[in-house]
DNA sequence: GTGTAATACTTGCGTTCGCAAGCTTTAATG
DNA sequence: CATTAAAGCTTGCGAACGCAAGTATTACAC
């Protein structure tokens, strides 16, 4: 009987919502931003120019476009991100990391690294998590945004 | 260089992101639920008689009380769930499955046993796929509410 | 070129959610 | 008992999101 499977998929949802309830605290109070709004960020630095569009940006964070417009807005205004044309075609409105975005991004990584180590410290090893992570890789083998 | 363990929760959220939108498309057009809705059934299939208060169906999905009060109502509309009381307790307010919800929640089990095996389908072992879900049912290890 | 389709973005609307406040009921303290 | 604390639930409010519709721009077909 393969119930292997569904029993996988059931606990990836569970230690998603964990890990989301973990990072979602800290992130918010030392940095003033929402996971998503760090995953954002992570995406631009990661970009060719520091920019992708919001289409782009919205494929990689699994959201609506209507969503990263949103997104964008506060950011924009607090300075992390600058919306960029392009005049090759009058359509596109870059999102782009500014000089303010790349420093907290740095940052903010840094604290993801941490609370990620800290997440495994325990019960894990080296190799389990590695693991871990090279299986959980090749769930979304296939998707544009590697963000490590 | 140690950033296995940020790689791996990063894999985690994106694989995450991944399953939630394979799954929530058919389990709404075929069954009418959202994925919440579905887990929230599946809890109270598992739950001593099949019935828990709020309280404790907000932990086990993560969610405020607010939430889980907001999400059994229409359940509640269309008979999938009743509300029970406590002799012993009036502050308590089940929610417990009734027998459509035990019906329901028998094919949406179904349905996600036949889309989670899809997934792993293709280039997946069973003893990757049996792997995986051991690493990722450690780090909910100390939560109450096993779904499976 | 001209008309049609496709793409990128934004906005209105409804839904879902968490937080804080409030109500009711039970537990604990003296 | 009486009083205070705690627990469970609900409601108001605001934030975040997706969908559908609308606008503007580019690409394609002929």
């Amino acid at each position: 009987m393969s119930k292997a499977p569904f029993t996988t998929v059931i606990n990836l949802l569970r230690a998603q919502a964990l890990v989301q309830d973990r990072f979602s605290g800290e992130l918010g109070s030392v940095h003033g931003l929402a996971l998503n709004e760090a995953l954002l960020l992570m995406h631009l630095e990661k970009a060719p120019l520091r920019r992708l569009t919001r289409v782009d940006l919205a494929k990689r964070l699994h959201a609506s476009p209507s969503t990263v417009t949103r997104m964008a807005m506060p950011m924009e205004k607090t300075g992390l991100v600058a919306r960029q044309s392009d005049p090759r075609d009058a359509r596109l409105a870059y999102v782009a990391l500014t000089e303010a975005g790349l420093t907290l991004v740095g940052e903010v990584r840094k604290t993801l690294e941490r609370r990620s180590a800290e997440l495994f410290r325990d019960r894990w090893s080296d190799a389990e998590v590695a693991s871990l992570g090279k299986l959980l890789g090749r769930i979304t083998a296939g998707e544009l945004g590697d963000l490590t």
